[in-house]
DNA sequence: AAAAAAC
């Protein structure tokens, strides 16, 4: 059970005696006896209408929901040492911190948000909804991904959960998300990580990416013995340091992280910018063992000595080529090299990529360490799995053809709430205007982009989620990463310049396997994307209309095409060089390049 | 060119 294994974990810790003393001899039911504790600081914070944890409790408390779902370890809280770097473990008190302000009246309560609570009120309101499709990722479209390993003395491949030992805490999480069988990134991503070895990788979030990361870094933290802080200064020393380019994106891998590790007493931590800095500081006070993070807002809370990074064994860096893209670098460069994190081969690195380009040598080159290049083939995205049709629409017709779309999707039958269609337009102005022109011809749209406030950005995503407002215009902030399940329909509005873009903005749709649809609206603006993108639909077995061929074969319009072949996020440059020597992967800058990757274009298929 | 990201 959870908290036999959970002690024995905790009692093996280094210095827990005062934990063992809080935790020790908790059974399940105990739990609820003392689960009424609540720190002083967030005294009178507790809605009046909380009713007592006692009604539910227990290691089953996950199907409960908000307002009665109970966490269960609020007696195993090492209360009031709020100045520590981390608890220890016993269960830190937890709070959906998705969102300041909380969700519902329950953002006070100082005890371990149940975070599998809101997915059960999400299948309450929507049964149909629920039965019909939320049963989890769709294995089959699993089979035959391709996957490529480089390096020296590769772990080998996992095929269940049950050969890696995670320990039983994490292997009920792994249940309650229902995770059946692990997907390709998780059958190799886990073990290299678990040998404790740096990984570069080349893979989709939708591929279970933020599992394959989290896991590892979730165990290693239970198991391994790491010093406490020193108590009385503000400062909070994180295990752990995920981060991630967009905020939506670090407020996802925060559920998601709190979920896999929820009763495992690792506490997980999200700070980002355009939200009240204060309540993410009270967070961070009351004790961190994986910070989430956007880069700007890290390196605010470093200058402020809020953070230190002097205890970081487990980096992750998600999306590492959008990071690049949106200029990150500096910030992230200063974060991992000039601050005071601990250096290559004292941490572990895991860098997670959905291209390899040159900076994306270089940054691999520099952050790990003896590392394993991973590449793990699309799941979905272009695929069979979604199809791909292309429309030439002049601008000024754009916005009728869209109704008529939207309309046609009605008519099919797609259940209508749910049938969420995600509309993506090139700038912020032509997100609102697009909006607001769906507004006014009865369509529930909502929009999502960085003019928008961060409550109202978060809102968006919400209510897009929930179905209440089915259609979302997007600018590219939401092309990436974001894991919206049930989206049925990318609509390209305005089709992107690169055709990376538009890979990912189209992989937001067939996620975890299923089917979905992609239309994207043509014309002469768009000439410099025929070329990659007949190239693309073709490869993907989807039909190319006969005009579309005509626009790419006429070389005036210098559209580049797509580079190279193959359907990989990219190869590990070591071996196609001279000096594949496992571990040499600083050789990179004398050895003259990176073989057929030298000329540095990537693409988010090859 | 636009988008994103700290205050």
């Amino acid at each position: 059970m959870r908290s036999s294994w959970a002690d024995a974990v905790e009692n093996s810790v280094g210095g827990s005696s005062d934990n063992a003393g809080i935790s020790g001899r908790n059974e399940p039911t105990s739990a609820v006896a003392k689960s009424a504790y609540v720190p002083p600081h967030l005294r009178n914070r507790l809605p009046a209408s909380e009713p007592p944890a006692a009604s539910v409790g227990g290691p089953h408390s996950f199907n409960d929901r908000p307002g009665s779902g109970g966490p269960t370890s609020g007696s195993r809280w090492g209360g009031g040492r709020s100045d520590y770097g981390r608890q220890g473990y016993g269960g830190g008190g937890g709070r959906g911190s998705g969102g300041w302000g909380g969700r519902g009246g329950w953002a006070g309560r100082d005890r371990e948000v149940n975070p599998f609570a809101n997915d059960d009120v999400d299948a309450e309101a929507e049964p149909a909804f629920n039965d019909q499709e939320n049963t989890g990722i769709n294995f089959d479209a699993y089979e035959d991904i391709p996957v490529e390993t480089s390096g020296g003395n590769v772990p080998p491949p996992v095929n269940t959960f049950a050969e890696i030992d995670l320990g039983d805490a994490l292997n009920l999480n792994i249940r309650r998300c229902k995770y059946v069988r692990p997907t390709p990134v998780q059958r190799y991503a886990i073990p290299i990580s678990l040998a404790g070895r740096d990984l570069m990788a080349c893979a989709q979030t939708g591929s279970g990416k933020t599992a394959a990361f989290c896991f590892p870094i979730i165990s290693g933290i239970m198991t391994g013995n790491f010093p406490r802080r020193p108590r009385g200064v503000r400062t909070v020393f994180p295990l752990a340091l995920i981060l991630s380019p967009t905020r939506e994106l670090s407020v996802q891998i925060n559920e998601e992280a709190k979920k896999f590790s929820y009763q495992t007493g690792v506490r997980v931590v999200v700070a980002y910018g355009g939200a009240p800095i204060n309540q993410q500081l009270r967070e961070l006070e009351r004790g961190v063992d994986i910070l989430v993070a956007t880069p700007g807002r890290l390196v605010d809370l470093l200058e402020r000595a809020k953070v230190s990074l002097q205890m970081i064994r487990y980096l992750a860096l998600d999306e590492a080529d959008r990071m690049l893209d949106m200029g990150f670098e500096p910030q992230i460069r200063k974060i991992v090299e000039q601050m005071d994190m601990p250096p290559p081969g004292e941490r572990q690195t895991m860098l997670f990529s959905a291209t390899f380009p040159k900076e994306i040598q270089r940054m691999a080159s520099d952050f790990l360490s003896n590392y394993i290049f991973l590449a793990v083939g699309r799941v979905g995205s272009s695929t069979d799995l979604i199809v791909q049709r292309v429309e030439y629409v002049n601008d000024s017709d754009k916005r009728s053809h869209l109704m008529d779309l939207i309309h046609a999707q009605r008519a099919n039958g797609v259940q209508g709430k749910h049938a969420l269609t995600l509309v993506f337009v090139e700038t912020k102005k032509g997100a609102d205007s697009l909006e607001h022109w769906l507004c006014m011809n009865g369509f529930p749209a909502t929009t999502i982009h960085g003019d928008r406030t961060q409550q109202e950005r978060e809102m968006a995503l919400r209510s897009f989620k929930s179905g209440s407002t089915p259609i979302l215009v997007a600018t590219d902030v939401a092309a990436r990463g974001l894991d919206i399940p049930h989206v049925a329909h990318v609509i390209n509005f305005d089709l992107p310049n690169d055709i990376d873009d538009y890979v990912h903005r189209i992989g937001r749709t067939g996620r975890a396997g299923k089917s979905g649809l992609a239309t994207a609206f043509f014309n002469e603006n768009n000439m410099s994307l025929a070329k990659s993108l007949a190239e693309l639909m073709k490869e993907a077995n989807q039909e190319v209309p006969d005009w579309l061929t005509r626009f790419a074969g006429r070389a005036s319009f210098g559209n580049k095409g797509r580079r190279g072949g193959g359907r990989f996020g990219g190869r590990d440059f070591r071996r196609d060089s001279s000096f594949n020597r496992g571990n040499s992967s600083r050789d990179y800058h004398r050895g003259g390049g990176g073989g057929v990757y030298g000329g540095g274009y990537p693409s988010a298929w090859d």
